[in-house]
DNA sequence: TGTTTGTAATTAACATGTGAATTACATCTT
DNA sequence: AAGATGTAATTCACATGTTAATTACAAACA
């Protein structure tokens, strides 16, 4: 069996598609001075309630060192809050502010009509099913070493 | 309609395909004190033969900025040549060298075994068409504006 | 020839990815 | 209580991602 060429490797071709969507959503986020790590932080953020970092890192797909740094920057421009949990020192909760809030539901139709634009081109079934077979590949290869 | 949850949005899910697929060549790549985006550009390279960068960087899926530090690094470990271009001195052809080539030969089996695990686990039916799925999206998604 | 325009590559500045080390607490153990 | 062990978060060091600005060179053209 030959390796597969990079054209045809998986990590690539996984890589490739990311950048083709993102590249939809950078000039939204450019607008609003976002990084799209700091957008996934936000995100998960509304959608879950406070979170303790570990979780929030996890559920955004963001290393601890990195999450560190952006709730610095997320801090400092009152877009979410750390408080500290009483009996553990340690760990914190971190929740999203009205104003965190506020630029989530600003900017959810525009970020709608580019997934809707998405899911046109390609076929709504073909979108579904795509994602089924990410996620299955997830479930398959997590539960690796 | 509602956003996707974080949990079902196509750019998430793709980050976190890759990060489990690409937890699997970590440990090799470490061992060889390479990373994942050096052997990119040697992969290529070595498919390929001598590009230029701009093509080169295309190729990998690497931007032009992270494409001139590697070019450094791999030079002074003598993985890689520049040579200038007559009649144009704003080119140069990049090339593998035969270190950089035994390099990726070595590499090699190690790599077929994990690719071969990986379609093993999950189906080598469903493997292949995930790839053409992904490339479809590519396809689609690259000739938009 | 000299100027303008275009293109390839690099540099700059800042954010994130990544693995290793460190700090700050908790908990367990004796 | 004191030490050993475990865990959460941070810090460090270096590589890459990302956009904007700059440099170096080519080509077109007045």
């Amino acid at each position: 069996m030959l390796p597969p060429s990079t054209r045809r490797s998986l990590p690539m071709t996984l890589l490739r598609a990311r950048e083709v969507i993102m590249a939809h959503f950078r000039p939204m986020l450019a607008r609003h001075d976002i990084t799209e790590q700091q957008w996934r932080v936000l995100r998960v953020l509304a959608e879950t309630g406070p979170l303790e970092a570990t979780e929030l890192a996890g559920r955004a797909s963001i290393l601890p060192p990195s999450l560190t740094r952006i709730i610095k920057a997320l801090e400092e421009r009152r877009l979410m809050t750390r408080n500290r949990v009483k009996d553990d020192g340690r760990r914190a909760l971190l929740a999203i502010t009205p104003s965190g809030l506020a630029l989530i539901e600003d900017l959810a139709p525009e970020r709608i009509a580019i997934y809707e634009a998405i899911e046109a081109r390609y076929g709504a079934e073909q979108y579904e099913q795509l994602l089924d077979m990410l996620e299955s590949l997830i479930q398959t290869e997590s539960s690796e070493s």
